[in-house]
DNA sequence: GATTTTTATCAACAAATGTTGATGTAATAA
DNA sequence: TTATTACATCAACATTTGTTGATAAAAATC
């Protein structure tokens, strides 16, 4: 009964990431479930409403990740470390809809597209909170906060391509830790 | 009479850039260059045509860029520090170009879209062996090369994102340092 | 001025696409 | 059993979208 409803969602999303959400139609995503298109409006309202499920889903997800790092009591180093987990974890357990934060929320009709970029904004800002800290305290060389939040996050939201459109020759842990020495490296004073 | 042909080109990859290959109608560029929908194709032989042109297009202006970094006599260093330049001009210059290698490219039809992934790899390498070079030389940390490559050209790709879609709050050439210390700092075996 | 090339106009087509309505069947709960 | 809920089928509609053909004005070339 929601087994269904699930793989419905799951096929969408991965169809979603590997067209895109235009490229993706009603008519082959039936396909794939091997059902009639109609048939599809018993679990959503619309493909729009897919998106927009989805969008907001995976963002919730990085707030109650991010939250839960900023209430911790460690250093920012660590706390850095914590974000870069977050990601790996999430990329590796919900790699379609990670895809969807690279691009295809654009695709996101008002107010849903406003509130999500609004979203999006304030989960980079607390990044931003934790790297200036970092600066402040003297672990982080000062550079442009606003650009050194840009390129930690870049590196690692395209992760997704690397890690599942290819065959994965990095474990997870080993990725992690890679990961880790190049992007603290890269914000850090002093060698890491 | 070579002007109009200017202005169609630069306005469709503008719109690409802005709402995607498949978000972007021949009625909403005509609407633009103020003219009738028909009337486009005097221009270009299809929709397709225009993005298969200018994917291929800067495509190569990054081979020719790569291409003679590599033939410099200059250290490793310096060689991504060239990279890093090449990038950022070409993010200035051609914006809307750069933006359809992050996702645009997909939409390509065969058999461009395997030319293109083809020579896609073959920059990726060409920066690959760069890197590797440098490890087997001892001025970047040993890590898996592949990795490396793969997060020293996300973190230049997206740059597009931050410098013409928001305002611009650093200049180009404090953006170019800043960008060399972070990603040289995560790369390198010794404190830059 | 004649001719060729470039640009414009208008209408229309063929295919694709999201979505609905009407109807029927299978499963679940009462 | 009965009533309600979940799922399936088929056909069809209303738009949207890329593209073309016929035709003509405008500009460039000779």
């Amino acid at each position: 009964m929601k087994e269904k409803h699930i793989r419905f969602y799951k096929e969408a999303l991965k169809l979603f990431s590997e067209r895109g959400f235009k490229g993706t139609t009603m008519r082959e995503l039936a396909n794939r479930l091997e059902c009639d298109v109609a048939n599809l409006y018993n679990y959503t309202k619309s493909k729009h409403q897919i998106l927009e499920t989805a969008c907001f889903s995976i963002n919730n997800d990085f707030h109650v990740g991010i939250d839960e790092i900023i209430s911790m009591e460690i250093q920012t180093n660590n706390k850095i470390h914590q974000i870069i987990r977050l990601y790996i974890n999430l990329t590796f357990t919900k790699p379609h809809e990670i895809s969807l934060l690279v691009n295809e929320w654009r695709n996101l009709k008002e107010p849903a597209l406003s509130r999500f970029i609004q979203e999006r904004n304030a989960f980079e800002n607390k990044v931003t909170d934790i790297l200036r800290k970092g600066m402040v305290e003297g672990y982080l060389k000062n550079m442009d906060v606003s650009l050194a939040t840009y390129l930690f996050l870049s590196s690692l939201r395209l992760l997704f391509d690397k890690y599942t459109m290819t065959t994965p020759k990095i474990s997870k842990n080993n990725l992690e830790e890679q990961m880790y020495q190049y992007v603290l490296s890269g914000l850090s004073k002093v060698q890491v």
